[in-house]
DNA sequence: CAGTATCCCTGGTGATACTG
DNA sequence: CAGTATCACCAGGGATACTG
């Protein structure tokens, strides 16, 4: 990698929490992980997926995944243009992570409207 | 709740993970949940507990998982004021999401460095 | 103690147009 | 097809000082 994009983190508990965030935060990715999971995919094909995303913002963020270690970035010297996007193995082993707030998301958010909380208790 | 924050999510599958991480994202949120795991704390031993962050920002934080309804917000009327923080039922559910990023940090971040991918298999 | 109030600045993101 | 290049915006976040 060139530079290691995560500034720096004051590591106290809650430190590998926050690490993880970093990398698979940043409002495409977990969309686009969560895609790759299904398999490979090319750039447009991940783009038609994924409705509202520029050309610039897709590439801005498989170029950070790829940084990161966590998809696989194959060209194919072809022409037409070929190339296809994967999870690598560290990147397949976010299933779980990816699953537990797909899920959690699935069961909390009624769908994504964001109907918050039941009412709180009352005290003093 | 006031506004609903939550822009809008193009919702594909994918979205509750989206969702999720709009929750639990920004800079210190992550750490604020994981922290009140151990339980209810005050503003000030939060804060002492998060080295960096800024009045302004703790309770910007704050402010936001409230209104997510994941944190409950106590204050009780004294002087020297107190206001205590917990997790609500719909926080405390977030443990498994938590306890999944962690242990994936754990094990993937070195520490924090981001000592990236073993080299990636050739192919063409 | 538990915040607010201000100022300011960076960078993440959008829109649009162009290219190997 | 798979991107780059450029311009521009503004919300998120930092620093500092003040308050009920």
């Amino acid at each position: 990698m060139a530079k290691p994009r995560h500034s720096r983190l004051d590591c106290n508990p809650g430190c590998a929490v926050e690490a993880t965030l970093r990398l698979i935060d940043g409002k495409w990715k977990g969309v686009i992980l969560f895609h790759l999971l299904d398999g490979t995919a090319r750039f447009n094909a991940i783009r038609r997926r994924i409705p509202g995303v520029t050309p610039r913002m897709l590439t801005n963020q498989l170029r950070e995944l790829e940084q990161d270690g966590l998809i696989l970035r194959q060209v194919y010297a072809e022409v037409p243009p070929r190339v296809e996007y994967s999870l690598t193995e560290r990147g397949r082993s976010l299933a779980p992570v990816l699953e537990a707030l797909r899920s959690w998301g699935d069961a909390n958010l009624a769908l994504f409207g964001a109907a918050p909380p039941p009412p709180a208790v009352a005290a003093a």
